[in-house]
RNA sequence: GGAGGAAUGGCAGAGUGGCCGAAUGCGUCGGUUUUGAAAACCGAUGUACCUUUGCGGGUACCGUGGGUUCAAAUCCUACUUCCUCCGCCA
């Protein structure tokens, strides 16, 4: 959420930043909506100084037995006009909060101009395009070939777009998860969280989720909860309505779950396998900050995925999201994309951001600088480190074998119970 | 699911309509004393918002939301969370 004061100081520059992000939002009727508000605010609160005096008065009056019905019935008019004035600054308030809840972050100095993904640069590749000597299989192809993902049946059970993992299929997802929690855990010591699936809805609006993008979310109406579409969710809020202390900082948290989503905007896309599904399973990684190290923290965090990616051998590139690319709560953010041999296309397999304080005001996450001062908010990041399915495909594709078998990098045997190859 | 009980500052805990932003104790910070430390004593010690160039002034917050009242930590109400017991259950 923009901090109204910021926007009050420095209308013009949060102007150029959300114009950059292609948002709409008139930032002069939200300046008049908040001089009204202010105003309001004002008026209400005079009268109950008033209010308040009079009332000792009384108690005074009552105290001395003394006579109080004159003054009484001059405060029955004051204690109505207040509950009006009270009202009408209410409805400002929460007006202003609203629009400020659909307004996005506006990019960081450093994010590079541009319209759409087509301007997004490429900061790095790792490694070469590997080549093949015979003709290959995308990844629906070698799946369905081997027996370890069932697309049909996974419709059957759920509708288009759920996954049945069988067999080997399976102990792959679940072999990955444990390699990428270890390797966050124990190389940099991050804290494995284990988090609930459904959250609450003010949970929800504390990393953004709501109110604007709602019908992405899958709903639990009868229990006013949600599914949460990424572990950032529930673990980024675990400190929400908190104060911390400046030495638990950076708070470094990781965490596997599910991730449900409904992908409301995108019906028609990417149908064909494990592109883009309702459900799929990745580790996030969290970290609150304190914020003036929150950009070489961004750096950090992006590193970490991709050496997952490293020591599996896979052929990736990191590009950094252009302004007009930029998702609405990011102020900066890096992706991370896996080459799928078989579709001969980029994959988006990590998006690592910077939030800056944007969902610590929302979730209202401080900490108290140990010089003492006032409690401030932190920062937040997050980034998959990784996302499944995505890694899935580039593993099968990369790892394809002429007769239809697959390799398994060497540091994933080990979780995969010594097995060298599917098939 | 049923029956009871509870929620107050960093912690403990008092407070049943007005003199309560809140006693008292502990903790923390500063000071006095001391060679130093402890003890003792003195003082300070929440958050948010509005207003002011500043000093300052004001408003709100006693789990959360509504209500009653001139006035609510205190009365009513709904909800949330925790505890105890019963039932059910992986």
């Amino acid at each position: 959420m923009l901090d109204i004061k910021l926007v009050r100081e420095n209308p013009e520059a949060i102007k150029l930043g959300l114009r950059a992000k292609k948002d709409n939002t008139d930032i002069d009727k939200l300046l008049a909506l908040d001089s009204e508000r202010r105003e309001a605010i004002s008026k209400v609160e005079k009268l109950k100084n008033k209010q308040n005096a009079a009332s000792k008065e009384i108690a005074k009056a009552k105290r001395n037995g003394e006579d109080a019905s004159t003054i009484l019935a001059e405060m029955k008019e004051i204690s109505q006009s207040v509950a009006k004035l009270a009202t009408r600054r209410e409805e400002l308030d929460t007006e202003l909060n609203n629009q400020l809840l659909h307004i996005p972050n506006p990019p960081h100095s450093s994010v590079p101009q541009g319209i759409s993904e087509e301007d997004n640069p490429v900061v790095r590749v790792w490694s070469d395009k590997p080549s093949y000597d015979f003709e290959l299989k995308d990844h629906v192809d070698i799946a369905e070939a081997l027996g370890i993902y069932d697309f049909k049946r996974g419709a059957k059970l759920s509708g288009s777009g759920f996954i049945l993992q069988r067999g080997q299929g399976a102990r792959l997802t679940r072999a990955l998860i444990s390699y990428c929690l270890d390797h966050h855990t124990l190389k940099h010591g991050f804290e494995e969280i284990g988090a609930p699936f459904v959250v609450r809805p003010e949970v929800m609006v504390g990393t953004c989720q709501l109110p604007k993008f709602k019908e992405d979310m899958y709903a639990l109406p009868d229990d006013n909860l949600y599914l949460i579409p990424t572990a950032e969710v529930p673990v980024t809020n675990i400190y929400r309505e908190e104060v911390l202390p400046e030495e638990v900082l950076p708070k470094k948290m990781c965490g596997y779950t599910p991730c449900f989503r409904r992908e409301a905007g995108s019906h028609g896309k990417d149908t064909r396998g494990m592109k883009r599904v309702h459900q799929f399973d990745k580790v996030e990684m969290v970290k609150l900050v304190k914020p003036e190290t929150s950009y070489q923290e961004l750096e950090s965090l992006t590193l970490q995925a991709e050496e997952i990616l490293q020591s599996l051998g896979l052929h990736y590139r990191v590009i950094e999201l252009c302004t007009g690319d930029l998702s609405f709560g990011a102020a900066k953010c890096y992706d991370i994309e896996l080459w799928s041999p078989g579709a001969q296309a980029w994959l988006e397999v990590s998006s690592c951001s910077n939030f800056e304080d944007f969902q610590a005001r929302r979730a209202n996450i401080k900490f108290k600088p140990a010089t003492g001062g006032k409690p401030q908010f932190v920062h937040t990041l997050n980034g998959s480190g990784v996302a499944m399915p995505r890694l899935i495909i580039a593993l099968l594709e990369t790892y394809q074998q002429a007769d239809g078998t697959v390799k398994i990098p060497e540091v994933l045997q080990p979780y995969m119970g010594g097995v060298g190859q599917l098939g």
